[in-house]
DNA sequence: GTCTATAATTCGATAGAC
DNA sequence: GTCTATCGAATTATAGAC
């Protein structure tokens, strides 16, 4: 990695920050410039503007998620169910979420505040990692592992939902870690809350095989409680 | 509802619109204003300036949504279980953010983004509706229909996380209605998506009591897919 | 590669007519 | 209640020194 890679992510890993707290307006490029250490000058010799910077940080937002989740799905022991590669991949979602939530954050925050342009540019990634979902999700249901009447699609937002949400509340201080989070995600999702369902979970579930990505930085102030 | 008061929701509808797809910086008070129908200087007479505007749409965000859940959990029968009640919550939720969507996006997207000040100010009401979200689940749990080693915490921000989400990728003509998205939610929350599990709801549950306050307006360009 | 300085633009808020 | 007109503040992107 050349050097000035190195300063090329001190600027995405400050736009991140600034851009998920203050928006996509609102981030003022001499805000981003003094995060990464230096004047507003200075960010033009490496990036042509505040447009190319947000859709930067937002591109490497999915991908980033997208190589984590495949990642840990590919890990999983060939002998496993399908269900047990939804597992992993729910949470690998959370881990890689939480690892990188600023760019986790500008992208709930501001996706729907670029440019029209920027914003069809990055559906595209969104829709890619969408229909790699939809294929682990079809395969359990084929499998007759998921409930037949379940409406994917939906399931799908709603899970991804839950799971990107947590870059907002979470707190690396707090009494859960990320594996933690990611975990009870997982049973709730796959067993449900209720007292009687599934405490019968199949040879391999609950904490899904994989290295253990962890980590979990956590970001800045205490922010909600209810919402 | 005097006059007055008809211009001024006309104003906040227009600028949790405006709000959610421009952020708190970006939004400029003469999009506000011609979505309502004025010129920027008009808008002066209805509010002392930007500030008191964004606070508002977060505030009726967070109060309508309560007032909602509430509404569903109270209809609850008498004899239902503890659990039901949760799933009321989860329905209400979901169809009150589905109905009040711009207030909904504003919400996530902007909470971040305002004024410190504005924010500590709104967290006492999101704390107000988290704390209401907690009894109902301590109140399953001790009554022995949730699982005991859950992490109440973590559990309710993961709900609120798939519930609000929603608002981000529902579309009207999909093929879903909000009914269907708060039952796919309240299933998979407390029976779980797993094919074996909890094919035996409780009695009242899955469609939770309470009018069936729908609606659906949905909002904006198509916008999602993966995520 | 990074700095300072500047030219051009844009927007919030106010004043005062109707 | 709503309009038009305007002042003042703030910021982007560029130019050119080091």
């Amino acid at each position: 990695m050349r050097k000035s890679d190195v300063t090329r992510e001190r600027i995405l890993d400050a736009a991140a920050l600034v851009f998920s707290e203050k928006g996509y307006a609102g981030a003022r490029l001499a805000d981003i410039a003094a995060a990464a250490g230096m004047q507003t000058g200075s960010l033009y010799y490496h990036f042509p503007g505040r447009d190319e910077l947000v859709e930067e940080v937002l591109r490497q937002g999915v991908a980033r998620t997208h190589d984590s989740v495949r990642e840990r799905v590919e890990a999983v022991a060939d002998g496993a169910s399908a269900l047990d590669r939804v597992r992993a991949a729910i949470a690998g979602h959370v881990l890689a979420v939480l690892r990188i939530g600023d760019y986790t954050s500008a992208n709930i925050r501001i996706f729907g505040q670029v440019p029209d342009e920027i914003r069809e540019r990055h559906l595209v990634d969104q829709r890619r990692y969408g229909a790699y979902w939809n294929e682990l999700l079809e395969a359990a249901r084929a499998a007759g592992e998921i409930r037949a009447d379940a409406d994917l699609s939906v399931v799908r937002m709603l899970i991804l939902g839950a799971a990107n949400w947590s870059a907002e509340w979470y707190r690396p201080d707090g009494g859960s870690g990320p594996d933690e989070v990611a975990d009870e995600l997982v049973r709730m999702v796959c067993d449900g809350l209720a007292a009687g369902a599934a405490t019968g979970k199949r040879p391999g579930a609950g904490r899904p095989a994989a290295p253990a990505a962890s980590g979990g930085s956590g970001r800045g102030p205490a922010r909600s409680a209810g919402r």
